[in-house]
DNA sequence: GTGATTTAGTAACGATGATTATCGAAACGT
DNA sequence: ACGTTTCGATAATCATCGTTACTAAATCAC
């Protein structure tokens, strides 16, 4: 009982999920949502509660919609193949959507007030997820043999994950998606190969 | 004639800089400055203007204080020695100070309102300066055949300063100094030998 | 239909943002 | 020593921030 909304809560998250892509959570205002979403300020407050619920809740779909490659990228069947495939879905990503581009869980919040450390430490969580998962099929490769003894996972998942938040700067700076695939390409010609006798120099 | 000033300049604008290296310029408010430096607001309008105008004097200061390895670094003889002491120097200066991990030319505004947007664009321009540096000095390392021919010198600059902007995302998330010291190693160990008979497996 | 209940929208709230007007105090040149 | 000039500090200004009462409209159960 109760009377219906009128606007779609999906569509209204969407919007705002849009707008704290392009100008991160503080630099968001309340009347940029409002504006985006075409409805008022207490309806977000209904819908989602205060800024930072509405935040994490864009978040997650950020998560769920954008950065689905994440777990079909995981499946792959060999480290280097896991590793491009994250770098160029990640290329695609920050540079798909002219006026929001880079990455949501970087410059959402990157630095900002002591009002803004909740938010921002719940970016640095959901890297640090991704991050682990990256290890932790990393290892795996390592136990099959699909990576060199001598290599480190958590030093190869540390360092992909560097050159995705780079890629994603140099994105919200405006560089092309030739420029970041160049990147991207020179970040796996370092990709350690498996032992045989000629594919690597001597230490 | 007239009234000396009573403070040091020099020191409040050291101040000023801290803040906005932890807070970036949209997060820094004229009370956390005020309380930084130990002298009033109206102080900080006479001598240094409104606050865009005093973070760019920081963000001056900070290129001359702090990233003043940049000019040793590309007098270095071969790119390989460039790059390494580049990325080794930024992990240096992206963990000394607990209080204020990261880079300023980085987070000091990724994202935010539009009223930043001009100190957004001044970042921008200057880590470009940066890049376009590098991109000669490796034009160079190419043309004295230090660097072969087959590479690309601005591929290979956009990726360092990737690298560079991706571990100061991590430093300023917690990252260690020795992880972002193995992210750095796993970067160069990609970089371009000089062509030989058994350096490199064949393409 | 009627009443209960939930939403939409207007408007206001207190707090804080950056920025100055103002005035007394201090230090210079002459 | 004195007038001028600059600085330091209190306080006020105007805008905007996030947040919320409050009222009118709309929908359901009965």
């Amino acid at each position: 009982m109760g009377r219906h909304r009128e606007f779609d809560v999906g569509e209204a998250l969407d919007a705002a999920l849009c707008v704290f892509w392009r100008k991160g959570y503080e630099g968001t205002s309340y009347t940029d949502l409002t504006e985006a979403a075409g409805i008022d300020r207490p309806a977000f407050y209904s819908a989602f509660g205060n800024k930072e619920s509405l935040f994490r809740k864009a978040l997650d779909r950020y998560y769920e919609r954008y950065m689905d490659y994440i777990p079909d990228a995981l499946e792959l069947p060999t480290a280097r193949a896991v590793a491009a495939h994250l770098l160029y879905s990640a290329v695609d990503l920050n540079t798909r959507y002219p006026d929001h581009t880079g990455c949501l869980a970087l410059h959402g919040a990157l630095a900002g007030s002591d009002d803004a450390e909740p938010v921002r430490q719940a970016l640095i969580d959901a890297r640090a997820v991704g991050e682990a998962q990256l290890r932790e099929r990393f290892e795996r490769a390592k136990a099959e043999g699909d990576l060199p003894q001598r290599s480190r996972p958590e030093v190869l998942a540390a360092f992909v994950m560097a050159v995705l938040h780079g890629m994603a700067v140099q994105a919200k700076a405006g560089f092309s998606r030739a420029k970041l695939e160049a990147v991207a390409e020179q970040a796996l010609s370092a990709w350690p190969a498996n032992d045989s006798p000629i594919a690597r120099s001597p230490p």
